[in-house]
DNA sequence: CGTCTCCCTGTCCTCGAGTACGATGCGCCG
DNA sequence: CGGCGCATCGTACTCGAGGACAGGGAGACG
């Protein structure tokens, strides 16, 4: 199967090398420029801190999108951002460091006609329409744990206490803390505050 | 790179037949019933038309999510399913006759830990809240807050603890902890675990 | 029976988080 | 000028979290 070219558009000559791990899988040019974009190009990879990149209200935004499939690549990445490339007109939204793997899942996701935007926001979106998913958004992280372990974390996870954990379960805190300390073994994690971040599925 | 056993759920031996291409990237393993799910798996595709699936307001999904990765597949997908999927926990939904190159992109967003929705769903998420984010475009959470409170409530919400915030904002503990305090004040919140889930909209 | 895992509980101890008092300097605005 | 919001820093204090030692009881398995 032939790939089309890939545009890797950014300023960063160290970013550039990063993303060049990507040619791999696509054919890619490298444009210093958003003005340089190429005439022809189909898929974009575009760098947040281009120099010369308009705001994303831009008209020249949704014009692009029209023929060129474009995926926003901030190294500070933030769902306020992330939604508003995606309603400009970019179809996916990822970290500029993200590894090469991720990055090519990404391009990958887009070249086949879909959006692509991380689990932060997608549940933002969900939470903002009233479909919170109430199940942990990093499925997985309670393999490894017992199922006494995995209720400690749950609700340690959305901020109980450990005194609050105790009494919820008929338990000492004392065993709270035992089970917890499991916890974060397993995961290893050092507190409770990553661990809620794991769970969850920031970091 | 290896990758984690792949559970094919369904009653359907021709759909059976078209996931079996799954296998060039995933050692995978028939399940006729949701209850004989393996108990080791990390990863699973599943049939909407399994005879003993149990409704998506079950609390049976959400516990299996954590510690499965659930891929919902639906013959005859549509947006409303497809959040309650979500919403019960599965990390992806798509249609069950999808291509194998289709499926093989889905399983594969699924399995790095991000969750997959369809264009369809996802434009229709974007337009629902489209409408209400124009205007607001602070983060909302940090509407209150002063520029500063922002970059410390920021770091916080990630984990960091107040000597790294300090160093890295260059100033010194005991102003990082004074910025807290105003931000746990204004957002009403006792303490930066509870400012996390508020920041990353859990709770 | 011995071993293993899981669940439960106890007492110290250390350390970071958060609060309660305080303080100085800066810029803005009526 | 005087008030006000903001950012900065100091000391002392309380309190919960987490680790470092413990231990006992129930059930599974060879």
């Amino acid at each position: 199967m032939t790939h089309p070219l890939l545009v890797l558009a950014t300023h960063d000559d160290h970013l550039a090398r990063r993303w060049h791990a990507l040619g791999e899988r696509w054919p890619i040019v490298r444009a210093n420029r958003f003005d340089a974009l190429p005439a022809g190009a189909r898929l974009a990879l575009i760098d947040a801190d281009l120099p010369d990149l308009p705001p994303l209200g831009d008209p020249r935004w949704p014009r692009l999108a029209a023929s060129l499939r474009m995926v926003f690549a901030s190294s500070r990445p933030n769902d306020g951002e992330g939604l508003a490339a995606i309603e400009a007109g970019c179809s996916g939204y990822c970290h500029a460091f993200a590894s090469p793997e991720q990055l090519t899942q990404v391009v990958d996701v887009v070249e086949s006609g879909e959006l692509w935007v991380g689990r932060t926001i997608l549940n933002r979106l969900l939470r903002a329409v009233g479909h919170a998913s109430k199940a942990p958004v990093a499925p997985g992280w309670a393999a490894r744990l017992t199922e006494r372990e995995q209720q400690v974390a749950q609700r340690a996870a959305l901020g109980e206490s450990n005194a609050d954990i105790a009494a919820a379960l008929g338990i000492t805190e004392r065993t709270v803390k035992s089970h917890l300390s499991a916890v974060f073994e397993k995961m290893g994690v050092a507190d409770r505050l990553q661990l809620a971040l794991r769970v969850h599925g920031i970091k």
